[in-house]
DNA sequence: TGACAAACATACAGCATGTATGTATAGTGC
DNA sequence: GCACTATACATACATGCTGTATGTTTGTCA
């Protein structure tokens, strides 16, 4: 008979793996939380005792899916040293990871319209847009660029390649897409350096 | 007694216009189509005479919404003759026009989620997104810039703009904002230039 | 070991969408 | 000008989904 504290730790993250997969498949709206505790053995008591709404599961299902995207994009930047390389490279990371159609659905479609644009902003700026303001900040700090406002040079990549995901999952030459991408992205970088 | 093809007109136009208040203040998924009738003075039955369900007059919503913003750049850059110019004061005009509240709530965050992505794109492709387009190609052809690709600098910039519109809206000083964003725009922008 | 609280399951209420059906009126052919 | 048809709605109902209230089992701890 396992404890209660594993008990609790199991049912949450089979109710959150689970939700995961069904919000991704078909939409926060079309995801009936009947589906979800069916798939995951248990029943809807089980969800509303662990989660204030259907919005909170979802908040967690969001919230897991931004630190995986960090999480990728720190593995992947780990050990770049220079800063100019390590912002490119964590842009291509991010590009690449977001490919995954989890990320699309819940992380840039459904996110921002079920939770509102603030909290769901406020989650991304606690991970992955927190590596690239960084990142901004330090090239910044160096005298490499000289972005006339940090805060707006952020919030402008970040809106820039979120939305580049979502064309290139769905271009026909994706890989093609995502190389142009990157090389527009350069580019548009490049502007930013001091003359 | 009106004819029937103004009284068409004027139901359909009375509950898009009411729908677009209501999807603005509330938010698609919390806007019940019972309040849209009662406020536009019918009933469901009307509704779903012309609209094949609530997705379906979101949709002439959204597209409504679309062709206004369109409609604002146009006018806003009509007596721009220099196409470097007209880029940048068509950009502008973009920022400007949607920190209206309708814009922000079902152009930029209901719009992808409701009607998905390439659904909702292909509505802006056919709007502003294609006078992005249209003036990047322009600058491009006359070799004043040189995208890696036209396709992906046009994503990569309306998917910056589209973020930072809602940045600026909700910002403590969002003129201050709006000016920075407008500032690291051209700089992005100049990064484009041929060398 | 017995009380208490956590971890669920069950049952129900309420609301929202979509559909099926009914009705009045404008339009049309003769 | 009159019967007929189709349009423009209104009404009623069936269905599905969320959230809440309540009941039951089981680990935990004094």
């Amino acid at each position: 008979m396992p404890t209660k504290q594993e008990q609790r730790a199991a049912t949450m993250a089979k109710l959150i793996a689970v939700a995961r997969a069904q919000f991704a498949e078909h939409g926060y709206a079309h995801a009936a939380t009947e589906q979800i505790v069916q798939v995951a053995g248990v029943t809807r008591g089980a969800l509303y005792h662990y989660f204030d709404s259907k919005e909170g599961l979802f908040r967690a299902v969001v919230a897991e899916i931004q630190r995986d995207l960090a999480q990728r994009i720190i593995s992947a930047t780990a050990s770049i040293s220079d800063p100019w390389q390590q912002l490119l490279v964590g842009c291509r990371a991010f590009l690449s990871a977001s490919l995954d159609r989890d990320i699309q659905r819940i992380g840039l479609l459904d996110g921002p319209a079920i939770l509102g644009w603030e909290a769901w902003r406020k989650l991304d700026a606690e991970n992955s847009m927190r590596l690239l303001e960084s990142s901004i900040q330090q090239l910044a700090d160096s005298g490499i660029i000289a972005p006339a406002s940090v805060s707006a040079a952020t919030h402008l990549l970040s809106g820039a390649m979120n939305e580049a995901v979502l064309w290139i999952a769905q271009a026909a030459e994706p890989q093609q897409a995502l190389d142009a991408t990157i090389a527009v992205l350069e580019q548009l970088l490049s502007g930013l350096r001091q003359d």
